[in-house]
DNA sequence: ACCTGAACACCGTTCAAGT
DNA sequence: ACCTGAACACCGTTCAAGT
């Protein structure tokens, strides 16, 4: 049994059924063993869970676009937050386990490391280069996790949600629905503008944080 | 059996066990009932837990500070993103309740509403307050999802994941360790380091957007 | 050594039966 | 009308017993 071929068939299992309906049970059956050889090999479900994180996390270089060295670092964290997005998007119900831990593993490392490098290379002082990215893969993250886990990632997911809103009380909510009609068609539109935000307020840090020090 | 006393105990189990260890047997036991009478009240745990989490919204406005018309728009933004970043810190692991769905229950539309309204009453464009305000609401449950379930958001907790960082292999994760000392002490400090990022870029869409259009 | 069926103490949900 | 004990079909985890 070895431990490669749990890990894969632990990732397809959640990717099917979600974390919540993912059991031990189901997964031995799937690998025509049972439970208890899972518990020779792994401490229990969760330690499982992680090694699924890791993998996971293990895709998000195919995402990334080989990038010339004339990029600028803008567009090299946008690319880097975006590979981590589209990964994301492929494993919508494997997010919620990013949940309560900081990913740990050689692939989170290796994130986090290429982010930083990124940072560090173009200049900005380390103390910004780990809050930065901090910011940008929480970000990443919380958007993520508002990823439909039930795998209707379509427009028509965003459609309903407009006309909700476009269908509230104007006297009681009078911004939400003046706002509603202008709702972007896509996550992957809110994604991106999102993080141009936290770009150009970065941009703003190393060009000219005069009158502004970071943390108080 | 009124249903604001199950939705309260509700809170109270989450806060205490968990969402994981939460189950309607704890609730019911609780409440000096049976399981049974809780299906009378409520479809079922799902949706007694989408009442858990609009209950927690309804005390973000406990943490606004009262603010004066003279209070420019970052500030009432950043105060509302630290209102609701407060709140679920008290209540940790409720956190994990808001993935997969955007909150629609009245709390929820309050907590959009306030912030839209900041936004349009200040000259934004309703399709950049829309988009401005998922950035910032996915931002700080991004960043609160990373609070720690088990209660510890002390120092120390950052102190172990810097340590962790620091004794890597510098020649595999060089920015990771170089950047490793200059980790903030608190979360708090990271979070409030990347929402002005957020504003900070919030502010150059409205003074200049020149040649930066929205979505394309 | 490595694996397994069966067990234990739990779940969410339902329903016949009580008052 | 409102409530409940017991049942059903599941869990995660463990362990005596098999090969």
């Amino acid at each position: 049994m070895p431990v490669d071929r749990v890990i894969d068939a632990a990732v397809e299992l959640v990717d099917e059924v979600g974390p919540a309906e993912f059991s031990m049970r189901l997964l031995a059956k799937r690998l025509r063993s049972s439970t208890a050889t899972l518990y020779r090999h792994f401490a229990g479900k969760d330690e499982i869970l992680v090694h699924v994180v890791d993998h996971v996390l293990g895709e998000v270089p195919r995402h990334l676009p080989d990038m010339a060295d004339t990029s600028t670092w803008q567009e090299r964290l946008v690319a880097s937050a975006e590979a981590l997005f589209r990964t994301l998007k492929e494993h919508p119900k494997v997010v919620s386990l990013f949940d309560n831990h900081v990913p740990l593993g050689p692939r989170g490392l290796a994130g986090r490391e290429a982010a930083i490098g990124i940072l560090l290379s173009s200049g900005f002082p380390p103390e910004v280069a780990a809050s930065a990215y901090t910011a940008v893969a929480h970000y990443v993250i919380g958007f993520a996790s508002q990823l439909r886990a039930d795998g209707t990632t379509g427009p028509e997911e965003n459609q309903d949600i407009r006309e909700f809103y476009r269908s509230l009380d104007p006297a009681r909510y009078p911004a939400t629905v003046t706002s509603a009609p202008f709702l972007p068609n896509s996550l992957d539109d809110e994604f991106r503008f999102g993080l141009q935000l936290i770009v150009d307020g970065l941009a703003k840090q190393l060009t000219g944080p005069a009158g502004r020090t970071h943390h108080r």
